[in-house]
DNA sequence: CTCGATGCAAAATTTTTGCAGTCCC
DNA sequence: GGGACTGCAAAAATTTTGCATCGAG
């Protein structure tokens, strides 16, 4: 099943555009880690990524999946989430609108994505005061759910 | 030198009694890596505070600063700063008040610590309403100075 | 055709761990 | 004296890189 229905392929038509617009050449591996991306519905990880994407194209290299995720990130196609942990967690970015906060579970590792518009005025005030442009924001929370069955990780559903 | 001005002094017995209620050992490695971390004006990596705890006390080894660093922040008297790089940073809590926020400068690798005191309700908010509890919560802007002359980076001083 | 892109495996980096010996309590 | 602590070196684990080959334009 080549994942094509109309957004999809909207913003793979977009992908190809940007490694065009950069000198970049549109290789089979390529669009199958983007597709693989785009796949995945919530976060994902470098190896995660990598497994997918070689459901798709069985050639797929761990080094390429590894020089494809700068490419993606700086293409605004998918956005890196650092929860630091020792690995990267990444995930497509279908709806870029507003700056989004994550809280983790540390329980159960889920990662819930939470708009913070004021995240905007914030980043511009504090790095006007140095002297500084801002680049990039992160904001987390991390907690528990302590396995409570009242709360979203027990209740929501799909696993990180 | 030792270091024993009448604030550290008191945080050092601090520190020893923490370990004695833990049911830990007070050797002269844990002290030492201590001292180093406190003699530390800045935020450090494990890696300088091995080396300045080896300029303290020559034995102490890698594997003890990694072995120390958990006991030492789960005492709360220093803190993990974890600006995404590969390696954490660390600094003494000298001065443990309100919540504090990082502005990182990606052109000098400085780091500035900003209070953010309204973080205390955001995260308390915000994990209210998916039914977890607040564990700990980062807020960091990286951003850059681009060498300008007016910026903190410029004008301020230490080296990170 | 040409040069960027890829796969493979080795390397690099930070942090962790097993083990035998050491020293705090 | 007993068991926690330490140093050393090897191991883990993720990401990067060198090099010969492949394939997009």
């Amino acid at each position: 099943m080549t994942t094509t229905d109309t957004q999809t392929g909207d913003i793979r038509e977009t992908f190809k555009d940007f490694l065009a617009s950069k000198g970049l050449r549109v290789t089979n591996q390529r669009l199958a880690i983007f597709d693989a991306a785009y796949g995945n519905s919530d976060h994902f990880t470098a190896e995660d990524l990598l497994e997918h994407a070689r459901e798709i194209d069985d050639s797929v290299s761990r080094a390429t999946v590894y020089r494809a995720l700068p490419i993606l990130t700086e293409s605004g196609l998918i956005r890196e989430v650092d929860v630091g942990k020792d690995y990267k967690f990444y995930m497509a970015n279908k709806n870029a609108t507003t700056f989004q906060a994550q809280v983790i579970c540390l329980d159960c590792d889920k990662i819930y994505e939470i708009d913070a518009p004021f995240m905007e005025w914030y980043g511009k005030t504090v790095a006007d005061k140095l002297g500084l442009n801002v680049e990039s924001q992160r904001l987390q929370v991390s907690a528990r759910c302590g396995g409570d069955p009242n709360s979203a990780c027990q209740r929501g559903g799909k696993t990180s």
